[in-house]
RNA sequence: GGGCGUUUAGCUCAGCUGGUUAGAGCGCGGCCCUGAUAAGGCCGAGGUCGGUGGUUCGAGCCCACCAACGCCCA
């Protein structure tokens, strides 16, 4: 190399940054191509190969809905799990992760019903239930590409699915362990029902529509009160005032409710009296016409409960009771109950152990039970009903009322409530080990203990019935001869077999001869021919095997999961659901933690939803920003409360992205010439600014682990970001950027300097991918073409970093740091008034006390330019604290820049200073 | 209407068992650099900690009530 006086080109002796690695990660191309290695390379079989024999950590997926496209929530969730995954599996467990789906229920067939157009009330049940499949494998299917775009690891080749007759049978073995228990019984419970469909309805099925109806206010005679209480009534004929839309329904009226608190009182009009809450008299009065209403005694609620009233129209005596939900909106405070025809009502009827009236056969026509009503249609009753109650004088106005009125979807006809028989599961016998196990259950955050305590103490009977087609039959037979169940274990278990070879097909395929073992007989009548079941199991009930189903059938997983993760809404879902299944099929709870996170939220604060147009899809995403960015925002919100997310928020993690990145780029950069078999230098000979930041280092890596570790990834975001922003650009690369560009490649500063970026990037690398798995499968690389490394850095181990840690250093370098910002601010504040341009235009002139002196001095002069990225520092004697700047002497180095009085010296190169002197020289007799 | 939760700078988060002028990063404004360059550095302005009342010598933190928002239920 000969160089000409002045007209060298120093730069090309300098040794700048130089990698592969762009700064501009263009993460929608990139993605792709690293999902396709991972695919190509098996990265699951590869990890769980090498994470064999070590000890299990099981995190159990819940099950989306095999019924559309994956939208936030679920990317939230898969990532969050994939978060978990992946820094357990690198902490040395053995991770497996079974993704699953839940295929069966009313949405999946709904949107059959749809794709393909049918009737659902002409298409035989076999026939709906294969297009039903069809449908939910399609959206397994494309679901399973989307959450892999998401660069989600798992088990995408075997996930398991409800509608697996494996799974299937599993469900029907719980079931028959609760039958066995004696946990299953059939009762009452008021559905909708559409009188001219002649079917159950579930709420999804039911359209609300304006619908005119009677508005009767009615006399229930009162025959006695709780001692002591309204002893006034015995004065006049006094009757309880209750009002109601559907007069049809009094026939099955067994109580009248009160509100608790609410204040009741007794009016005198005319020459009779009423029992009404106070806050509705003046309403009532008004409608009523009543003028001369005089309130004569009060009493709260809970003082009338167990009075007693005639019905209005039948032989029957009806007790006053309580329930919470009744309003003061309209009417008097009184509510006419019916158990057979309303949820409320039922529960209400279960506290108070009232019958359940249920007058109406399938078409809504009246049954022998309803009297001189029979075989007349409810809503046509209506009218002879007011005539009943005129005549008996119980009637005391009536008038029209528009309201909203549930509909069926399909005949658009107004729907009714009616208790049909149905099969549940008495969870209320599990109530005390329910408790308990919440108690043993880690919640995070902590108040889901109490949240699912409230669930399962006020919880009532699991209805498990569902009067669909597409899921799990309950199977049970009803006897020909005398319609006894029949209900045992073992049969269901004879069905479980059954199912586990043919799959539940074969309900509906076969008669119930077919289905039942041969030699059947009815214990109460011995009929040998039965019917089979026509309900299916609640889908909560299949999903809520899981724990079983999947956890206990497959080799690499084992039971109880150590985690479940889910959002807010499956407290009531999931979390329950599995919890009772559990205890009442394996005695046991199933899962060790129940972690939780929140909901999407737009950037106001306003819930995201279809319907108000604010969507934002996780595809969108991909397309437009790249996995890893959706990623990093889930680790920069704190998942645990609700989230907003916006292109605004977005904007700004992506500014987080870039500073990360760029860091890591800038590592890499600095390697370029770096061999870590020959250059690494061994701790103990670095640099004592290169141990402050390998200190840093540890200790980060110490706050990022324990963040993984409490699932706050948040806190790793910071950590992470805070370390790279702050320690790294801002002081520790900014201050070592001369050493790294100026010196000759092989000083011994110099390879110390890169020693640490080695470690940094190194470490970074590994903290950083559990959550940015593409950007630091994309820097692996980089690292791994210098030295042999595992194929992928999801096969990397979580670094040990407490090597580094030296407490001492690190106090010492705080104080150092203060006196850096110090510095700063004099820079600044000599810029400001036109002393310097630039702080390399600077010499920084430090007054230490005599405490600070030695430790300025171990850095010496040079240390201190250079950590505070100034070209001269010189430390006085005796100061009394402070900083002083003043305007360089010297000339600037053509080569590193620094002002110093050495350039100018040399006449072979007379724009050199001293130190880029001895490069060049060195370079030139190399 | 009920259960559970959330509410600290424009944004996302810290703030230990209540204790001096409430912190960080980003964004914003100004400046510098052009050898991390669709990068990097420096400085700065931003908050009556959702509201009201209370406990206390002292409250972002404890208590009560209220409001907005969210999940679930009715």
């Amino acid at each position: 190399m000969c160089y000409q006086r002045g007209e060298m080109d120093y730069r090309k002796t300098l040794n700048l940054p130089k990698t592969d690695f762009p700064m501009k990660a263009n993460l929608p191309k990139l993605e792709p191509g690293i999902q396709g290695f991972w695919k190509d390379i098996d990265i699951y079989r590869l990890v769980s190969e090498r994470q064999a024999g070590k000890p299990k950590y099981i995190l159990h997926d819940g099950p989306p809905f095999s019924n559309g496209d994956i939208h936030l929530g679920h990317a939230l969730n898969k990532i969050l799990k994939d978060i978990v995954v992946k820094h357990k599996t690198m902490q040395g467990f053995d991770v497996p992760f079974v993704p699953g789906w839940d295929n069966h229920g009313l949405p999946t067939e709904m949107l059959a019903i749809k794709t393909f157009n049918l009737d659902r009330h002409q298409i035989p049940a076999m026939e709906l239930r294969r297009k039903c499949a069809e449908t939910a494998s399609h959206f397994v299917d494309v679901q399973r590409e989307q959450f892999l775009r998401l660069g989600v690891r798992g088990n995408w080749e075997h996930p398991y699915l409800t509608m697996d007759p494996t799974y299937e049978a599993v469900v029907l073995d719980i079931f028959a362990k609760m039958v066995e228990k004696g946990l299953v019984y059939r009762g009452l419970k008021p559905v909708h029902w559409c009188p001219s469909c002649e079917t159950a309805l579930a709420e999804a099925e039911i359209e609300y529509a304006p619908h005119t109806s009677p508005s009767i206010y009615v006399r229930f005679p009162l025959l006695s009160l709780p001692e002591g209480v309204f002893p006034e009534a015995e004065a006049l004929p006094t009757s309880v005032m209750i009002w109601t839309t559907t007069p049809w329904t009094l026939p099955a009226n067994v109580a009248v409710a009160l509100h608790p608190q609410f204040e009741y009182v007794l009016v005198k009009a005319g020459e009779e009296q009423f029992i009404l809450a106070k806050e509705l008299l003046k309403q009532t009065a008004q409608d009523l016409n009543l003028k001369d209403a005089e309130i004569v005694a009060s009493a709260p609620g809970t003082k009338l409960e167990r009075g007693l009233c005639r019905h209005p129209f039948l032989e029957r005596e009806v007790p006053l009771v309580l329930a919470e939900y009744v309003t003061l909106e309209q009417g008097t405070g009184c509510v006419h109950t019916a158990p057979g025809h309303g949820l409320e009502d039922f529960e209400t009827g279960r506290k108070y152990d009232l019958p359940t009236v249920q007058p109406l056969d399938s078409r809504g026509i009246f049954g022998p039970e309803g009297g001189k009503f029979e075989g007349m249609f409810c809503s046509d009753a209506d009218s002879k009903i007011l005539e009943e109650l005129r005549e008996r004088k119980a009637l005391l106005a009536a008038a029209d009322v528009e309201h909203s009125y549930p509909h069926c979807w399909r005949c658009k006809g107004p729907v009714i409530f009616r208790a049909t028989k149905q099969w549940f599961i008495a969870v209320g016998k599990l109530g005390k080990e329910a408790l308990n196990a919440v108690e043993q259950t880690t919640w995070v955050p902590r108040w889901g203990e109490e949240r699912l305590r409230s669930l399962t103490e006020t919880r009532p009977d699991w209805c498990i019935s569902r009067q669909r087609t597409w899921g799990i039959p309950i199977p049970t037979f009803y006897c020909e001869g005398c319609e006894a169940e029949l209900l045992r274990a073992d049969i269901v278990t004879h069905v479980r077999d059954l199912v586990a070879e043919h799959g539940s097909n074969v309900w509906f395929e076969r008669d119930a001869a077919g289905l039942l073992p041969s030699g059947t007989t009815c214990e109460k009548c011995g009929c040998t021919e039965f019917a089979k079941e026509q309900d299916i199991f609640d889908v909560w009930f299949e999903s809520g095997s899981s724990h079983a189903a999947v956890l206990e059938t497959r080799k690499e997983l084992c039971w109880p999961a150590d985690l479940y993760l889910e959002g807010t809404d499956q407290y009531r879902g999931w979390f329950q659901m599995s919890l009772w299944n559990s205890l009442g099929g394996r005695d046991e709870k199933p899962y060790r933690t129940v972690l939780c996170h929140g909901f999407f939220l737009d950037e106001t604060g306003g819930k995201m939803s279809k319907s108000l147009g604010n969507i934002i899809s996780p595809e969108d995403i991909c397309q437009r920003h790249g996995a890893d960015l959706l990623r990093l925002w889930v680790s920069y919100v704190d998942f645990k409360s609700d989230m907003p997310m916006s292109e605004n928020i977005f904007s700004q993690v992506e500014e987080g992205y870039r500073r990360l990145r760029n860091t890591l780029r800038f590592l890499l950069a600095n390697l370029h010439d770096f061999d870590p078999a020959k250059d690494i230098v061994p701790l103990e000979k670095m640099e004592e600014i290169d141990r402050w930041i390998l200190h840093r280092l540890s200790e980060v890596g110490g706050r990022v682990n324990s963040a993984y570790e409490g699932f706050e990834f948040h806190r790793v975001y910071y950590a992470l970001h805070g370390f790279c922003a702050v320690d790294l650009s801002q002081i520790y690369l900014d201050s070592r950027k001369d050493c790294l560009y100026t010196f000759a490649a092989d000083n011994p500063m110099r390879r110390s300097a890169q020693t640490a970026l080695y470690h940094l990037a190194h470490a970074l690398v590994r903290l950083a991918a559990p959550i940015l798995s593409h950007t630091c499968e994309e820097a692996w690389e980089q690292l791994a073409n210098k030295e042999s490394l595992p194929e992928s850095v999801q096969l990397a181990e979580w670094p040990n970093l407490s090597c580094w840690a030296d407490e001492e250093l690190g106090k010492k370098w705080d104080s150092l740091l203060e006196i850096r910002e110090q510095v700063g601010r004099a820079l600044e504040k000599a810029k400001t008034e036109g002393l310097i341009g630039q702080p390399l235009e600077a010499k920084v002139v430090l007054k230490p006390t005599p405490e600070e002196q030695e430790l300025l001095k171990s850095l010496g002069e040079e240390g201190l330019a250079a950590f505070f990225v100034v070209s001269q520092v010189s430390i006085e004697e005796n100061g009394a604290g402070g900083v002083q700047v003043a305007r360089v002497k010297g000339e600037k180095c053509a080569r590193c820049w620094l002002r110093l009085p050495s350039v100018g010296k040399n006449d072979a190169h007379p724009t050199l200073c001293h130190r880029c002197l001895e490069v060049i020289e060195k370079n030139l007799t190399d």
